[in-house]
DNA sequence: CTTTTGACTAAAAACGTATTTTGGTCAGCA
DNA sequence: TGCTGACCAAAATACGTTTTTAGTCAAAAG
């Protein structure tokens, strides 16, 4: 890694834990830079306006947080195991970065969606989907699941995907953390087995 | 209905339609009053407070979002046209009642979830959880689902209710009103058969 | 006795303005 | 190339003032 790339992988970092700590709009570049151990005018050298700084977070954030996920998701040995763990690792994961998620709410709410926090939150989206799409694929593969979702296993995902929010909305939202593996259970097995006669 | 009653009723229907008009805050007692053909301290003759009128707007809004949905559903031959219906007339219905469920939001993020918004809410979500139990139970007595669920059909129904949820949020956030009905299906579909093999 | 009202008040919201903070630029130092 | 402090315009904040608003009450109206 170049020198360049390293000391903006430190602003980049030091950004992190101050936005974590504050929230996005309370961390200036003031806060940044000093915890940087920089001046203010630097971060200019590096990067071209704060807006470029965040989305360097929220994207390491997002980078994370994938990996987080992937990884629990990799260690299980079938794909229904992969889909509990999915939710069940996300919704964890979640929990903890709360402070980011809550920016996006506000951010939201406050009716001026950035073209650039779009893409960020396209960029999350797209990376569910994709996510259960290669669970799902795998399921396929290993005659888990039938093959006739292959063709649709894109609008399939896209479905998926907006279920399993919901149901984490759910337990986020009313502290239903102790339900967490009984629904992510329940979930998969209703989406494997149905419930038709 | 008493003399009393029918004025009360008046009075709420007036202040239904400023606060779907100018939103839950924007609208004013003087408003309301004037609305009505009253002084504003007739108002307070009628209802102990402004939160008493909002309640009774709420709910009345409640019951006839619901009155809509039960409508449509009850036209259905069979449950599985029935959940479809569900998921169709209740985005249908909520993108009409924008500006209440905006107040939602509003008041959620703001952090202060009065007590009584609080139960407003859960009467809503029961209200879901009601109605998709029984979809269900009717399900299960034609045949069209499986006996296995009906020990569970509580915790399914509250699944269930999220993962629709999700779907919905996700079509109207993102304005995806075409493919609502397919949607629908898809989610149908798969909650009956399954995607197991 | 029931219903309605205008006058009134205290609290909250809206407004305007002075002050501070903050994002960003730039010339220049090392 | 890497970095800085001085600087500026714009945004955020703070604060005092005014206006609006929810709620009370004594009394009028029916």
């Amino acid at each position: 890694m170049r020198k360049e790339e390293i000391i903006e992988q430190d602003i980049i970092n030091g950004a992190k834990k101050l936005m974590q700590q504050y929230g996005l709009k309370k961390t200036t570049m003031e806060d940044i830079a000093k915890a940087a151990g920089k001046s203010k005018s630097t971060l200019y050298y590096y990067f071209k306006d704060k807006e470029e700084i965040f989305d360097r977070v929220i994207n390491l954030e997002i980078d994370e947080f994938f990996q987080t996920v992937k990884t629990a998701v990799n260690k299980q040995a079938d794909a229904i195991s992969m889909l509990k763990a999915y939710i069940v690792t996300k919704v964890k994961t979640l929990r903890d970065k709360a402070n980011l998620y809550s920016f996006a709410i506000e951010n939201d709410l406050q009716g001026r969606l950035n073209k650039e926090f779009t893409n960020l939150r396209n960029r999350y989206d797209n990376g569910e989907r994709k996510l259960i799409g290669f669970i799902l694929t795998k399921g396929v593969e290993s005659k888990l699941f039938t093959n006739d979702i292959t063709p649709e296993i894109n609008t399939l995902s896209e479905l998926l995907v907006s279920c399993i929010r919901g149901v984490e909305m759910d337990i986020i939202a009313h502290n239903k953390n102790k339900a967490l593996a009984d629904k992510a259970g329940m979930l998969v097995e209703i989406l494997i087995k149905g419930i038709g006669r």
